[in-house]
DNA sequence: AGTGTTACTATCAATTTGAAAGTAACAATA
DNA sequence: TATTGTTACTTTCAAATTGATAGTAACACT
């Protein structure tokens, strides 16, 4: 697509789309919020060449959603941990997932529950100001002033 | 990747991902969202290459996402509509909006607004059965049953 | 007749992806 | 001591995808 320049759109999902308007990183995400931290639980899990996964382990560490960190001296090992913009990334996670059971709901599915209750957790999107769900009311878009 | 299998994913993000994890369409689903609805306003909202427009509206509308529409008999036009799945798809896009707003957040920025109250719309996720908000409760992770 | 608009398709080079095999640094086992 | 296993990669290279540019078809308008 190309990167560079993306970082000055003024729309927010263009912003985020950027790096994770791609399918890898959006399931090493998931492992990753799983609690999977090693370079062959993603490999395994996913089914990824490893090349793929190298790249995208460095793109999502270069870009601070995971952060590489030394577990063992000897020999020099390496996991993956989510920092806190990553763990941020669990609810467009959840959303996405909520999509996915509303409209590729056939067979068998994976459900998430609540520890607490043991509910399972159906996710949704709502103004935290106006307390309405997303996309039940009309939206106006504001664009940014012009000027520098 | 290989979209075939992966509809047998018992993970709701894994089908969602299937085809939503590319950059280009959640773009276009942004600004379908935003009204665009012909060929000639994406093109030039995304700059993105007419055949790789061609490819992405053909793919959103083959998984039914967009519709193609005719709207002029002569000249024979057409356009792309949301449909109800598509529409559905608006939670997600505003926490991508959401996470880019914190997290690449710098200079000037879009801002989605209640059409109703005027006030800053700020999504976020909750449970809709406890009413708390992804990712302040721990989750617990259920696979679903081997048998067919 | 000539220009403009809309929605494409054709062509082809550049980039990205991914499959397969190999490597480095050790630990564990025979 | 030799062999096998584990982990986290890198190298190589073919195949697929992407994207830039140009062209086309069907009209409307002047």
């Amino acid at each position: 697509m190309n990167s560079e320049n993306i970082c000055n759109d003024p729309c927010p999902i263009s912003r985020s789309v950027a790096f994770a308007g791609d399918a890898w990183s959006l399931l090493i995400l998931r492992d990753a919020h799983a609690g999977m931290t090693r370079f062959d639980q993603f490999r395994k899990s996913l089914g990824i060449a490893p090349t793929m996964l190298t790249r995208r382990l460095a793109a999502l560490t270069e870009e601070g959603l995971l952060e590489k960190r030394r577990y063992s001296e000897h020999p020099p090992r390496e996991e993956y941990v989510l920092t806190a913009a990553g763990r941020d990334f669990l609810p467009v996670l959840f959303m996405i997932g909520e999509w996915g059971r509303q409209h590729r709901g056939g067979g068998k599915l994976v459900r998430f529950l609540d520890a607490e209750t043991g509910t399972e957790i159906k996710a949704v999107a709502v103004d935290e100001v106006t307390g309405a769900r997303i996309g039940t009311r009309a939206i106006r878009t504001v664009m940014p002033d012009g000027g520098e």
